[in-house]
This record gives structure tokens, C-alpha cells and sequence, in this order.
RNA sequence: GCCCCCUUCGUCUAGCGGCCUAGGACAUCGCCCUUUCAAGGCGGCGGCGCGGGUCCGAAUCCCGCAGGGGGCGCCA
């Protein structure tokens, strides 16, 4: 019997991966890198009406997508398979029968209508715990083992002692529950098919998990999950509750909050190495301030003992600034090539090109980049570096305003373009240049002339810098669209 | 209604009895750099939920209260 650490991601495919699971998920993952564990995932399927395969495959995507790819487990196998909740109904029978005959578990007759009638009793009656009233557990196993023979549907429940069950939690310390208040909970129902509480259990002691780090939604849980390690003779695995994450006004995150799926954050231009070090951040810090964390230093910092307790809120204008702070310190020639999907969607750029203009393309996001956050803005961004002819991306009343504040006029660029044209070479210095004798002879500044030019170029007051457009445009096609925006605007 | 968890700047967090006049980051504001815009540099604003204890000394320990969150399913 070894001690290595085996921890698992236990999703259910009702919908895509969230962030907070992802996160539930790398906290398990950074676990078993750093202690030389392995990280299972497991598919919860067994609510047969919500799961989907899009889901699971969606579920897989995402997972890869951050880099979090499982030692055992779905499409890799395992010794410990299968890892479908619904390929492992066998043995949840299996238990099922021992723990009938060990008298820790009694079929249930009662439909759902006298489950239904009684809790609204009891809620009317302000009952102080909304439980199941035990109505079946004297019925002996052989009379219930007889109605069923005579075609009556029974679900499992399982027997919960009235004792206090405590257990030390990972992140909070020592937690104690009163068995006495918590009702006997259904195990299989009375289609066949296990319950979430029960599967777990019998697949995490199955699969040796040795550490379950889940969400703190399932604290509540833990009890009942222990009482029956304990009535299956299993060896319980310690617990770790991590805090949820919420939205902004402070209630768990959902969709009304905004993007939440891991899938929104690929298609909305999140870097994966990102995501990953903001969500890390997120209810676990390391030593010292740093902020910047690759998947490897991750790894080799993670420390369960520096998760955080308290709930944390999700701030996507942080995971934004940290994005682009990972855009900023790329290479050049990885940005143009990270960019190259989103300007082709964009019409910028065909796909045919892009081999032969990468380079070029690296030469623009060398300025360029500064100035977006996202993959997605990027297109914004460095648009006006494309196409032969002066073209109006955005015609916006801004540009107006800009010419009229600054009583911008033809003569002005005239004056601009015969400068350049004088100049024996063209270059960053001659534009420069021009602009200089431009405000001395005309009073008219870089910020005066390329604010709106900028804007009608881009719709954006912000972007790349108009010198180092210039640079990268050359000679024609400066001029061209000096002459194109003179024409439009100043005529 | 009952049970459980949580509580440091607007947000993410450091802090584990004296190093705290509470540190860092995002956001925000200002300045610098730049004859543009970003980026970058520097600086400002801003916080220990409240009330009792314990202690020479409390953000840190204990007890109440309040607020927030989660659970009480034949959902996971």
C-alpha cells in the first residue's frame, strides 16, 4: 500500500465547465503534480435526463484547452476504470445488496406525492429539520423483498446514525455534524440508478482517492458521505472544501453573471496560461507578492494549506489585464501567430497569406500589441494596417468633432505630404519631421492631426501608435491615406 | 424554520499575539515618459463588520450579535 496522493475531478456532463470548476479541478490537478500524485476525472452521468455528450466532450475540450489533462481516466483508462458513473452500475448494486444485509440501508416504498405532502407539512408546521420521517425503516428486508416480488417500486435509503460525525477538513479544520438531523437519504432510486452521494462514495473508495478537494457546496455532504465509508468498512479519504466563486454582487456565479464557461473565455481571446494563473490566485496565494506564474511554477508553489476559506469574487477586469499582460510579454512572432485566427475571421487576413506574411504580421504586433487586452480586440486594433487604400472602418461623429475642435484643414495635410515627399528617405524621421515643420509653420500637432485620422482609421481614441503605422505602411500607402482622409473629411 | 460555512481597501489577497502608522495586485485619481494613443515608471485615495472579553499588548485568541453564502432532493 503506497501513500501516493490520488485525487479526482468528479464533473457532471449537465452543461459546460465552469470556471468554478475549473478551478475545483486545477486546485486537484496543481495538488497531484506538486505531491507526485495522480489526478483522475470521473464522469458523473447518472442523471440520465440532464447529461449529455456534448457535454462530456465539451468537458474534455475545456479541460485540455487549460492543460490540465488526468493520469487516469476517460480516453487514457486507468486501473481503476470504467470512469463513467453509468458503466459502474454493477457494482453500485453490489454495495447496494451489502449494505441492505447489513441492516445500514432499507428499501423505501413511499412515492414521490407522500415525500412531496410531507415536507410541505412540515414546512408549514416550521418543523425544525425538513428530513425524511423514517416511515420505512422498520419494514424488515424479507417483507419489502416480497412486495417487490409483487411489483412494487422501492428506492434504497440509507440508515443515518443519530451520532455527532465529525472529521478534520483540509482548509477549515475540525467540523462536527449532528447525525440526528440529517434524514435518511436516498441511495438508489427506485429506477435502479444510484444517487450522487451514494456513487461517489463507492467510486472514491473504489479508486483509492485519497483526497477529495471539491466545492464548499458540498460541506454538507461530507456527513453523509462519511456514515457510509464507515458502514462499508472503507477507509475515508480527507476533505478539502474550497470556497465558491461568485459574481459580482456577491451571490454565486452564474450565467446572468456574464461569461462563465471556460469554452467563452477561448472563444473571447483568454490566453489558457491566463486563465489558469488568474484562477490559481483565486482562493490560494503564494508566498512573497508575485503575481506571474507559469503551469510548472504553479505546480512546484501549490500548497493546500495556503487555500483561502472565505468565498471569492470573480473579477474579470483583472483576468483582462492579466491576459493582456500576458499578450505584452510574448514574443512578437507568437502574438501575430495567436492573433492570425481572429484577423482572419475578421476579413483581414486570408488564410493563403498568412505563411508568407507572419513576419510582417509579428513587425505590427511589436507596436501593436500594447494596446489590447484580448485576442477578439485585436482585429480593432490593428486593422488599419491592412488594405492598399484609405478606408473608413468606422465613420464615427468623433472624427467630425475632432477635425472641428482642431479646425483641421486641408492645407494642413497638404503641407504634411509635401514635407514627405522632400525628404530624400523615407522613414519614422520624416514622418516626424513633417509633423514637426507642420506645428511650427501651421500650429498643428501630431496629437491634432492623428487623433482623428486615428479614429476614423480604427473607431477607437486608442491603438497603435500612429508614427509606427506609419513606419510599417511605408511611403505610398502613408500618403495615400493622408490624401484618403483629406478627401473624406476636409473636402 | 433548522443545520453548516464565511467576514482585512470597491475587487483578489498578505497577515497565523508585539516586525502593522496593516503589505502587494486590479480598478480609480495624479504626475513623468511621449509633439499621438497605449504600454511603462512614480505617487495619491482607499480596509481589519459590530459589541464584549483574555492579555503588558489583538487584524490575529474566546464569546455574543449582525451581514453574506451554502445545504436540508428518488439533482450533482
Amino acid at each position: 500500500m503506497s501513500s501516493e496522493v490520488r485525487v479526482r475531478f468528479a464533473p457532471s456532463p449537465t452543461g459546460y465547465l465552469h470556471v468554478g470548476g475549473a478551478r475545483t479541478a486545477l486546485f486537484n490537478y496543481l495538488y497531484a503534480k506538486n505531491t507526485g500524485g495522480k489526478f483522475i476525472l470521473r464522469i458523473e452521468d447518472t442523471d440520465r435526463a440532464r447529461s449529455t455528450e456534448e457535454s462530456i466532450s465539451a468537458i474534455f475540450r475545456s479541460m485540455k484547452w487549460l492543460g490540465l489533462d488526468w493520469d487516469e481516466g476517460p480516453e487514457v483508462g486507468g486501473a481503476y476504470g470504467p470512469y463513467f458513473q453509468t458503466q459502474r452500475l454493477g457494482t453500485y448494486d453490489e454495495y447496494a445488496k451489502k449494505l441492505l444485509e447489513s441492516g445500514h440501508a432499507y428499501y423505501c416504498f413511499c412515492s414521490q406525492e407522500e415525500i412531496d405532502r410531507e415536507r410541505k407539512e412540515m414546512e408549514d408546521a416550521r418543523a425544525s429539520s425538513q428530513k425524511y420521517s423514517g416511515k420505512c425503516r422498520n419494514i424488515s428486508l424479507s417483507e419489502a423483498r416480497e412486495r417487490i416480488a409483487k411489483g412494487e417500486k422501492a428506492a434504497i435509503r440509507f440508515k443515518v446514525p443519530a451520532k455527532e460525525i465529525k472529521f478534520d477538513d483540509i482548509v477549515r479544520g475540525e467540523l462536527s455534524f449532528d447525525g440526528n438531523l440529517i434524514g435518511d437519504m436516498v441511495i438508489v432510486r427506485s429506477d435502479g440508478i444510484p444517487t450522487y452521494n451514494y456513487a461517489v462514495v463507492i467510486d472514491d473508495a473504489l479508486m483509492n482517492i485519497t483526497h477529495v478537494l471539491r466545492g464548499d457546496d458540498h460541506i454538507s455532504n461530507t456527513p453523509k458521505q462519511i456514515v457510509m465509508y464507515e458502514a462499508l468498512g472503507f477507509k475515508t479519504p480527507r476533505f478539502g472544501h474550497i470556497s465558491m466563486i461568485l459574481g459580482p454582487d456577491g451571490t454565486r456565479l452564474s450565467k446572468r453573471h456574464g461569461a462563465t464557461s471556460v469554452e467563452e473565455y477561448d472563444k473571447g481571446g483568454i490566453l489558457p496560461e491566463a486563465l489558469v494563473n488568474y484562477l490559481a490566485l483565486l482562493g490560494w496565494s503564494p508566498e512573497g507578492d508575485r503575481e506571474f506564474f507559469t503551469k510548472d511554477e504553479l505546480i512546484s508553489e501549490f500548497s493546500l494549506s495556503r487555500v483561502a476559506k472565505s468565498p471569492a469574487v470573480f473579477d474579470s477586469t483583472k483576468l483582462k489585464w492579466m491576459n493582456g499582460s500576458y499578450i505584452r510579454k510574448a514574443d512578437d512572432l507568437a502574438v501575430a501567430k495567436m492573433c492570425a485566427p481572429y484577423l482572419i475571421e475578421a476579413g483581414l487576413l486570408k488564410k493563403e497569406e498568412l505563411e508568407s506574411k507572419l513576419e510582417w504580421l509579428a513587425k505590427v504586433m511589436k507596436t501593436a500589441k500594447t494596446s489590447f487586452d484580448t485576442l477578439v480586440d485585436a482585429p480593432a486594433h490593428v486593422n488599419l494596417f491592412f488594405g492598399e487604400e484609405y478606408e473608413v472602418k468606422k465613420d464615427d461623429a468623433e472624427v467630425a468633432k475632432y477635425i472641428l475642435d482642431k479646425q483641421l484643414t486641408n492645407k494642413v495635410i497638404d503641407f504634411i505630404i509635401s514635407e514627405i515627399e522632400t525628404f530624400p528617405e523615407y522613414n519614422l524621421a520624416a514622418v516626424k519631421g513633417a509633423i514637426k515643420k507642420a506645428q511650427k509653420t501651421l500650429g498643428f500637432s501630431g496629437h491634432d492631426v492623428f487623433m482623428p485620422l486615428r479614429v476614423s482609421l480604427t473607431g477607437h481614441s486608442s491603438g497603435p501608435g500612429v508614427y509606427e503605422m506609419f513606419d510599417i505602411l511605408g511611403k505610398e500607402r502613408t500618403i495615400a491615406r493622408l490624401r484618403g482622409f483629406a478627401s473624406k473629411y476636409l473636402s
